[in-house]
DNA sequence: TTGTACGCGTTATCAT
DNA sequence: ATGATAACGCGTACAA
């Protein structure tokens, strides 16, 4: 039924391995034995058939990532890993996992019978086992933003704790002192890293951390608007709340508006993720993850896997810029354009190597282009 | 290397074709064998190859979305994809076109070596002639969300014009007489068409239509912030502006917060698509599009065309609910929770039985469940 | 530079 | 209910 590649040869006059090696530029093939199979292959409107042509190579020139896709930070991660990888003649599979280890398990199983060339996976902590699983399968991949504890793996992420810390600090400096902190489910390690550099930064500024002024739950609005409830309601009323990721800034500041509180006059806000296509959250003070890069690096990494597949694993850490605009009463809007009062917090030169080492049997050192 | 069917068989001691049967629950296999077989993969770690199944029964068992899967709405589309087509056995690939013709034929020629089973696209107009060649090749693919002129195909959208008609009627039927409108792309159908019923709105109301009020460009959040300026800068300054899509709904918020300007007191706002996720957004009268049941329908006819290939096209337009909120003055928040305040403009039920059979050879009807 | 023969892992077809 | 055989469309390995 299908045009194939023994119709293009017999059409061309040529064996069918001639007509693959014109097609595929590979091996020595003649000018003219190339044009003529090129102009075979085009009258009869001749598809290649990838499938045939994994089966036979055992490669499917196709990645996959694997995340929460819904968020803004996510697409920037995926139109990165897409750049790099479409480059070096990869496709890119999306997958939604919704954070549900249930959809991550069953997405992975599709994946590795697919044979995937490689996965760029988020993963939660409850899919330790499962990625123990693919290492042993010897089946390519990458943790991206997320660390898993107990797994050895090429990993690319942002300095997250360093910069909670660097976020809290700014909160501190400019006077505020009550600051609560809303942030992710527990099985996700930037939640708990972004609530370490918090936790770190008021220690090291001799203040006392409230546990009760600390909220895990999930990385949705919905959490972030409940949690700012229940921490606007408490005795000592924060002055300041710290959002671990943008869907919690945005849950937040709904809280605050329901609540009749503005921001920062009442309430300073400060958050986490690049939220710079959201226009309610355009004069939030964040902390701006290189999202795109997070993806080109993890994809380069990856395919350098696909090469060398016993390499040892790499611990790339990407340095976190803080953006600092008026929500933290620095700079108070006053209807104006919020959006000139802006500045950023340099990146320590020092903080960072520290950390760049810090994964067993890693040696990475990345840097950004 | 790999553990293939054959060691199983071997381990299991039967035929390869009967641990195949096994495996996939078709024909008859007796109790016993099952077991056996099943032991045996289970104890090799078997993982079946897709790929190589894939090449036999010339059948991938995934399905594509094709679109600018950056937004929300399309998000939630991708949902009500994925939700049926998992039901079905199917997978499913996101692919982020941006609406960038040439990504777009990238990735269907992508698609199509990769022979997928089914496409779903929100194609351009541009795209008309790569789509006549997918009818060409016999590769089943249904439209979503808009139309392609002179393309015959399964079809699903929402009722675009109606429902803009609907909501300039609503902004008529406030009070505002200088309406301006913001839309996408000529060379996407919905931006024509929620035009067209802004138009027809105002004719039918006995008004002028000012055709500078009416700006095409792109369904980006920097299109609306941009044109926004422009329709405010006009001499005759409108007092509503209605937002094609959501997108452009947060840049004029934007551009209107720039100017100082507070909705609905000095400029009303209503927009297209369900942005409930969008705090900025939340109170915005919108015409509130089926996005997850878009995705849903969309399946299933394309899962029905995979059965039957020769059957005639559908056309199938889905009722688009009017959601009324403070952004047009009906009902302006004082700083309390606009949400409370909100209502919903019924469908009118004469309207849609007769676009349903619009299409040629069309027949169908969905309804919603 | 070009061609031959075979195999990738699975399932369709037909036979038993 | 089970099995033998062939074939899906391509690319590797080797030969010419």
């Amino acid at each position: 039924m299908a045009v194939t590649l023994r119709d293009v040869a017999a059409k061309a006059g040529v064996s069918p391995i001639t007509a693959s090696r014109a097609l595929n530029n590979s091996g020595y093939v003649s000018r003219e034995l190339r044009e003529r199979v090129l102009t075979a292959a085009s009258e009869l409107s001749y598809v290649p058939n990838a499938v045939a042509s994994s089966l036979r190579s055992s490669k499917t020139q196709l990645l996959a990532l694997l995340a929460g896709v819904i968020n803004p930070f996510w697409a920037a991660v995926a139109r990165g890993i897409e750049e790099v990888a479409n480059d070096a003649g990869y496709g890119v599979l999306l997958c939604n996992t919704d954070d549900d280890p249930a959809r991550e398990a069953r997405y992975i199983d599709q994946l590795v019978r697919r044979r995937i060339d490689g996965i760029i996976v988020a993963a939660t902590k409850d899919s330790a086992s499962i990625l123990q699983g693919l290492k042993r399968q010897h089946q390519a991949f990458v943790l991206i933003d997320r660390v898993v504890e107990g797994l050895e793996a090429d990993t690319v992420r942002g300095d997250g704790k360093g910069a909670a810390y660097r976020l809290t600090q700014h909160l501190l400096s400019t006077g505020y002192r009550h600051i609560g902190m809303i942030s992710g489910p527990h099985n996700v390690s930037t939640a708990e890293e972004r609530a370490a550099g918090y936790r770190t930064a008021l220690i090291d500024a001799g203040l006392d951390v409230h546990e009760d002024m600390i909220l895990h739950g999930q990385y949705t609005e919905s959490w972030g608007y409940e949690a700012a409830h229940k921490l606007m309601s408490l005795e000592l009323r924060p002055d300041a709340l710290f959002a671990a990721n943008n869907s919690l800034a945005l849950g937040i500041l709904e809280a605050l508006h329901t609540l009749g509180l503005r921001v920062p006059e009442d309430v300073a806000v400060v958050c986490f993720d690049d939220t710079t296509n959201l226009v309610s959250a355009r004069f939030l003070t964040t902390a701006s993850q290189p999202a795109q890069e997070m993806g080109r690096v993890a994809t380069r990494l990856l395919l350098e896997r696909l090469v060398a597949p016993e390499r040892a694993s790499q611990h790339i850490i990407l340095p976190i810029e803080i953006v600092i605009r008026s929500s933290c009463g620095c700079s108070a809007g006053d209807g104006e354009n919020n959006l000139e009062r802006t500045g950023s917090l340099p990146v320590p030169a020092g903080a960072l190597p520290v950390e760049l080492t810090a994964g067993s049997g890693s040696e990475g050192s990345y840097g950004q282009r």
